[in-house]
DNA sequence: ATGCGTATGATATAATATAGAAAGCGTCAT
DNA sequence: ATGACGCTTTCTATATTATATCATACGCAT
């Protein structure tokens, strides 16, 4: 399951950056695509590793500016826990997102959960804090890696 | 303002690990109590450089089991947006913990917010997954930094 | 043609973190 | 007491992650 068709991925990638008046130039898009056929989270050097077999030019530079445009532009995430990276899951403007960590199988969920986004919102308020970005990653076992007493599958409603 | 009475927290500090089973050396105390004496969070680097002052044969790995020592007895808190260590404000067990992040002044403030964890439980639950540690980690402007528009004094009630 | 903004290339180095082997030092059972 | 054990520290080396800086190239507007 090599995921959702890469290609549509990329050309709505193109569209999202066109739109936002920047450059998805070849060699973002490469990096992209090396995100994007990932299972897991991959570093920097991982991607290095794997962007110089198609340009020799690359150097570590190379890599961090290529992510940091693609985060600028909602197109990557950086998990802090692992300093590594993983697409965008959502087409969404990007409010807030969190980010569910397996130890087990190095999965990393998105999700865009309100609960969550209103609670740290209300907390920031009563301290008087104005929060800028927020960073949210829970470490654990996924459904799938959790022993069952543990973790009953998803609840309903 | 040397903030409240680093000896005893020290102290303090000493009794929590007895009563953990664990010691707090006196090479453990001292890295404690540079971060005690800091209002400002210290990369293990900067900690580094401060125990050689008095222990010679620091070099990072001194630092860095020192910290994880102290991290794992809840006397210490990693921040992982700036890599970079704070004391842990509270005497708690700790369940759960939020940081505030002010990009203009640089402080960092602890929170215990059941809201947030209440949610963030939630979430977790809600998809399976079983989280072990969270790390949330706001960026921001504390109430001191923000501009009065923007963010008025914490709410009241 | 000149200047300007943006992107990329290239070199070097900074900053952060861990691996692994050995030695010191209490303590405790034999 | 002594030797085995566990924990802490020392020491050397290296791995991993990230940035600074300057140069080059290209498209486009003046
Ligand atoms: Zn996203
Ligand atoms: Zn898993
Ligand atoms: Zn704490
Ligand atoms: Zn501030």
């Amino acid at each position: 399951m090599p995921g959702p068709d890469i290609a549509a991925q990329l050309d709505a990638a193109e569209r999202l950056c066109t739109k936002n008046g920047t450059q998805l130039t070849t060699l973002r898009r490469v990096v992209l695509d090396l995100v994007l056929r990932s299972t897991a989270p991959l570093t920097a050097y991982q991607l290095l590793d794997q962007l110089k077999s198609t340009r020799k030019s690359a150097v570590p530079p190379t890599i961090y500016r290529a992510l940091d445009f693609l985060i600028e532009n909602h197109l990557v995430h950086r998990i802090e826990r692992l300093n590594a990276f993983i697409p965008c899951d959502a087409d969404h403007e990007h409010a807030d997102a969190q980010f569910l960590i397996c130890h087990q199988c190095g999965t990393v969920t998105e999700l865009e959960d309100h609960g969550v986004s209103d609670a740290l919102a209300a907390a920031a308020a009563a301290r008087g804090f104005t929060p800028s970005r927020a960073m949210v990653e829970l470490d654990g076992l996924c459904a799938t890696c959790a022993p069952p007493d543990t973790a009953p599958p998803p609840a309903h409603r």
